[in-house]
DNA sequence: CAATATGATTTACC
DNA sequence: GGTAAATCATATTG
């Protein structure tokens, strides 16, 4: 400001009844303007435009509409336009919202991710009707899904009618400031430039208002997400009807326990989960069934019986209805009904209760028994003959003396089932 | 409440 | 990328 005034007066102006501003630029334009009366029209100027508020409002209206008339005003309003401007007196704030940059393109990309800002996809209340009808029976992690999604839709809810409300309020609070600056620029020296300059402001400002609602909402996201899908913290048990669909499936691929990923889909659907999850089960339950066989030999009786059972049954009744008696294996299933390869995968694990391939651990007394008496029953009901019970070439060696399991399908697997039992038996010490 | 079961994650390997 | 193995963190059980 001190400095400004020094200039001015160094410039050598006008002095006016002992206010400071004066203007350089009329000796700067003289030449051109050559009388001298312009100078004196302009002197009266200036004292108007000084005693300004001192005036009426009738008065200072028609006082400005006179200045605003005045043959001189376009020239000087450029004039003082360029002064302003280069006294550096409405420079300010010009170039800034650099540093924010990165972090508010991190925050856009989490919510467009979360698909908070993102396209409404599916709308959300029927999104979660329709999460709600799928559920059905017994799948409870649908469930808090559904109520995830619907807490996520409410947040993008929220989220968008603040921004428009804070857009709104921008546009109007934008082109407020613009006409009365537009206003003032017929008496006071504000340029386009300057305006322009000045909406800009105002949008950095609510930009960041903005940025601070994004990461109110990228905070509200995170907390929803760490509540309800970080499933390690809060660990749901899979339904009973859904362990006993993995159960099955386990049991009766015991030689070769891996599903395909037809197959997880499958399983996946039947039992509510998601695909990954079904991938899990089968590696926990693999490496723990490996780990401890002798603990899981009950459950895989039991397995091997229901199976049995509903495997029987298919097998009666197609039996009956080809009336076909051969005793080739039912396993020629190759797509989807996964109890019939199961059967006859069955085939190939029951001798394994009690078989070589698991000689480590200790089969329960009561587990022996049972198994053997699935097995005769088995025999039974499918007709088969007895010669096959018990026959060493079913021995399945599902896992072999390091504990893997290889394909167990491949006749070259099964060839000396005598030997293999007994090295098997002998490698268990380690 | 300790022991056990279980689903998920991490790490390393192929 | 899929898996084994170890581990974590929670749920369930006795």
């Amino acid at each position: 400001m001190d400095e400004q005034r020094r200039m001015m007066q160094t410039l050598g102006g006008v002095t006016l009844t002992g206010h400071p501003p004066t203007l350089p630029v009329l000796h700067a334009h003289d030449g051109t303007d050559g009388d001298g009366r312009g100078k004196q029209d302009i002197g009266d100027i200036l004292h108007q435009i000084m005693t300004i508020t001192d005036q009426s409002l009738d008065e200072a209206q028609a006082k400005k509409h006179g200045l605003n008339c005045h043959r001189m005003k376009p020239a000087l309003f450029n004039v003082l336009c360029e002064i302003k401007e280069k006294t550096g007196l409405s420079i300010r704030g010009g170039q800034d919202d650099d540093p924010s940059d990165p972090q508010l393109m991190r925050l856009d990309n989490m919510l467009l991710a979360e698909g908070v800002s993102g396209p409404e996809k599916g709308g959300g209340a029927a999104a979660v009707a329709a999460a709600t009808v799928a559920v059905g029976t017994g799948a409870d992690n649908s469930i808090e899904h559904s109520d995830y999604r619907a807490k996520l839709s409410q947040i993008r809810q929220i989220y968008h009618t603040e921004l428009e409300k804070y857009e709104q309020a921008c546009n109007e609070f934008t082109t407020h400031v613009m006409n009365l600056l537009r206003e003032q620029s017929r008496t006071r020296p504000i340029s386009p430039k300057e305006i322009e300059r000045m909406v800009n402001i105002i949008h950095n400002k609510f930009n960041t208002i903005q940025m601070q609602l994004k990461q109110s909402t990228c905070e509200a996201v995170m907390i929803l997400r760490s509540r309800f899908l970080d499933a390690r913290r809060k660990r749901r048990n899979f339904s009973k009807q859904a362990t006993e669909v993995l159960n099955e499936y386990f049991y009766s691929h015991l030689s070769n326990p891996y599903p395909s990923e037809e197959a997880k889909e499958e399983l996946a659907k039947k039992c509510a989960i998601t695909v990954s999850q079904v991938s899990n089960w089968f590696g926990n339950k693999r490496i723990r069934y490996k780990k401890n066989i002798s603990k899981f030999q009950e459950e895989a009786n039991l397995y091997a019986a229901k199976t049995a059972v509903t495997a029987a049954h298919a097998v009666a009744a197609a039996v009956q209805n080809s009336q076909a008696n051969s005793p080739t294996t039912p396993s020629s299933g190759s797509s989807g009904a996964y109890s019939l390869t199961g059967s006859g995968d069955m085939f190939m694990n029951l001798p394994s209760l009690n078989g070589s391939s698991y000689q480590s651990a200790q089969v329960p007394s009561t587990g022996h028994t049972q198994g053997d008496s699935i097995r005769h029953s088995i025999g039974q009901s499918l007709g088969y003959s007895d010669g096959l019970r018990g026959n060493p070439l079913y021995s399945p060696h599902a896992l072999n003396g390091n504990g893997v399991w290889h394909d167990a399908v491949t006749p070259s697997s099964v060839t000396s089932p005598i030997e293999g039992a007994n090295s098997v038996h002998s490698d268990t010490s380690n």
